[in-house]
DNA sequence: ATCCTCTATGACCAGTATTCGCATTCTGAA
DNA sequence: TTCAGAATGCGAATACTGGTCATAGAGGAT
């Protein structure tokens, strides 16, 4: 789990670093708003810690740039000295999902990162359903009509392209770029991957869902054929 | 609430004493780590302020005592006059639960002691369970079936993360990152501590609980085969 | 300081699962 | 009919895993 603390005064910046690095978190931190932003944006982090006031840019207009401008949804914990219910309902408004006001302990702000990453797992709705083919990317587990089917990594992942894809047709070249980007196989065993996935998810049952589009790729659908 | 200050500078400790006192705590003083230790187990207190270096036995090795043989997990907030990295990561380690540097003013105190009370009410729930597999986050102690189980360290921290995923898959690298950070050991030693832990929570019971998805990572549930 | 124990790590091997490439057969469109 | 594209099936090559063990290192005890 990696944690961006931006906070400006050094000291508290180092406890909370060092305490959560005990925690077992991967920690980076910067020192001013814009240092943070930009950490914010061209790495991946699961948790941000932001102070209020910052200098260069404050934390509230830090955060409506993450969630506006960059489009980052990562959690946000804003860190206050002040405790008006003005600058709460602002820090909420911006987009931060905890609030924590100093002086606070160090258990105590551990307890709310931990809370903000379990809400943040659970909020992962990660259910992909075609017809009666459902495939959990949590578990990593696909049924058909609650019968538990097993596939190896390769057809996981095409499986999940189709489905995230479903009805709509997917080119043999998104499908090679996806397995194996731009250093592709020899030979087309994509055929023969497809074949396996056909045979797992069709075979058994009557109808299928994985159409060959003649030329072009592949596609998953139910045969209803309302198109 | 009861507090008990150990302290062996009798104008810092009286300060303290009477400072608390006033803001309605009942307070109750040691001015050597021996005293304290005895106190800190014989009566019950809501929290513990501490000085790092006392007479008797300094305050890390009462806090790993108090927390160890005794088992008592009252906060503990540290008191020191030095400000180097490996006394705090040392304090925690311990089990302290916050931190104050020498000097500080009364009110800052006060509002560590508010905050760690507060936390400590939230009361924590750190019982994980998968299974017949019961984790006691607060005493570290495992048990499958009743039976105690001992773990190492990295066997724990694999535990703890596998448990709070069940019954998601956690990938490898998801694993190693936690382990080791950001400079992971030469070769995939993530395998050989599997396997121990598959020794020991696994390979005892009927039932295996750790389960290997191939080519991505780990995870624990149990063998049900629903779905 | 020295020894001792326990843990972490890295290397290796054998067994297994997965992927790839090829040969053959089949299908659909012109 | 003809032919390119598609499906099928299978053996070989590859990657991954579990298990074992030797070594190195940390931490505690003497």
């Amino acid at each position: 789990m990696r944690i961006l603390v931006i906070e400006d005064q050094p000291e508290i910046l180092q406890n909370i670093a060092d305490y959560l690095e005990l925690q077992g978190y991967l920690v980076d931190c910067a020192y001013d708003g814009l240092g943070g932003l930009h950490l914010a944006i061209t790495q991946p982090f699961d948790l941000i810690i932001l102070d209020l006031m910052l200098p260069g840019m404050d934390g509230i207009t830090l955060c409506q740039k993450l969630r506006q401008d960059a489009r980052i949804s990562t959690p946000v914990i804003m860190l206050t000295a002040r405790d008006s219910v003005d600058d709460k309902l602002t820090g909420f408004r911006a987009g931060a999902d905890d609030y924590l006001v100093k002086p606070f302990s160090l258990p105590e702000l551990h307890a709310r990162v931990e809370a903000v990453l379990r809400r943040g797992q659970a909020g992962m709705q990660n259910m992909l359903t075609v017809g009666d083919l459902a495939y959990d990317m949590n578990s990593l587990e696909v049924s058909r009509r609650g019968v538990h089917l097993k596939l190896s990594p390769i057809g996981l992942k095409l499986l999940e392209h189709l489905m995230k894809a479903s009805p709509h047709v997917v080119k043999r070249e998104a499908l090679e770029e996806l397995l194996w980007g731009e250093h592709l196989p020899g030979s087309d065993s994509l055929r023969s991957h497809i074949h396996t996935l056909r045979q797992t998810i069709d075979k058994p049952f009557n109808s299928p869902l994985l159409h060959t589009v003649h030329g072009i790729g592949y596609c998953l659908k139910t045969t209803d054929d309302g198109i």
